[in-house]
DNA sequence: ATAATAATTTAGGCAAGACTAAATTATTTT
DNA sequence: AAAATAATTTAGTCTTGCCTAAATTATTAT
């Protein structure tokens, strides 16, 4: 059984990961966990140890097969409390993440399998991203941004990149929200900001805030 | 903010007091929650200066106001988990409360509030036992065993004082549920064990299990 | 290619929470 | 009431997970 921390760590590197194709460094964990490198590398070592990395001194680390299922059935867990918070205790989307990092930790096989079914074996969380299966399986489906349709093209909103509190309260201002669909109507040539279409309204958004939208192509 | 381990030694000088007035022995807390007594004691001295309990040397510890709301809160936590588990997961009731002790922990005010509404502000466990209020407030009811009740008077069963797996599961089988009535209706000589009828069936049961079941007079 | 800079690791400490063994205090027995 | 026993505390260690500062290795700039 693995400790907070080590969970923690795992977590974070799957996460790292995702964004670089070689090693996580040891300066990016510290960071995204805030803690400090000296940390981050006892902690590698322990990992290593547990065959959950691969650990090469001075070239950060990679989740192997087992570190890879682990850190995905964590993740499960996550994103299950998620939608339990947000479909039936009613929480907005931008309140769930520090309840289900806490949430995400509780050992026991049967509860995450029961609440699967009693949620209805949802297949993504509030914020889009996609649940694994109890084997800790996933389909990682490449992912394209609003900022990268073209004029005229039209998406479907399906997931944020960044889900920090602040950008999700923003899209509910704007009303944008998960499912719906986006047209780009034009291109403002000094900022990039778009002109989006959006059910039958207009508005403006930044290229920072397009790029942060998941969408998929209708 | 309190620790785990905090936590839990409250937890344990609170249902430790509930059978003795006066206060909590070191050896007590240490066989509940399977330590070791110079352990307890180090932890005794950390609550005391939180103002959590009063410790004197060598006299055990009770809990401080504080201490008892605080033990109360997570107790609430505790409970309303073990409901949400039985209600809405299907879980047996002997297998909650593993699970219940790590949810107990997870720190959100709102979350524990939000699951009392979705649970329909529940007043007792899946074991028959209040749950308090959000302030930690609960009403103590003296309790009576079925054992206390004499020849020819029903009971309404309404919780076990022994929570084990294993007296849970006895009950399931002899198909004495939370809520039922029992008569007694005779009681043997030699070992004192009790001829009870429930619904329409009639059986019989030993001191030690008759003294574990809490009722209330009909 | 070497110097400067950045990243990482090592070394040495610290706090929390647990332990064992020894010392101290309480309680029980005679 | 003293002796024996039991309960509790103290002293000293250990592990985990974190830290700072110094040393080492990698990377970047010149």
């Amino acid at each position: 059984m693995l400790s907070l921390s080590e969970e923690n760590h795992l977590k974070s590197i799957f996460h790292l990961s995702l964004n670089s194709d070689s090693g996580v460094s040891t300066n990016s964990i510290a960071n995204n966990l805030n803690t400090k490198a000296s940390s981050v590398t006892e902690m590698l070592k322990k990992l290593s140890e547990k065959s959950l990395i691969i650990y090469i001194k001075y070239h950060g680390a990679q989740l192997t097969e087992l570190g890879r299922k682990t850190a995905l059935k964590i993740i499960r867990k996550h994103r299950l409390w998620e939608v339990f918070l947000v479909e039936k205790l009613d929480f907005k989307w931008d309140e769930v993440h520090e309840i289900a990092e806490q949430l995400e930790h509780i050992q026991s096989e049967k509860l995450t399998n029961k609440l699967d079914k009693f949620l209805n074996f949802p297949t993504h969380d509030p914020h889009g991203d996609p649940i694994p299966n109890p084997a800790g399986f996933i389909k990682i489906t490449p992912k394209l941004k609003l900022s990268d349709l073209g004029i005229g093209e039209t998406g479907k909103f399906v997931g944020v990149k960044d889900s920090s509190s602040a950008f999700l309260k923003y899209l509910d201002k704007r009303k944008i929200s998960l499912g719906c669909n986006i047209k780009v109507l034009h291109q403002e040539e000094f900022d990039q900001s778009l002109h989006i279409g959006l059910d039958d309204t207009n508005l403006t958004i930044s290229v920072k805030s397009a790029s942060n939208l998941y969408i998929t192509k209708i």
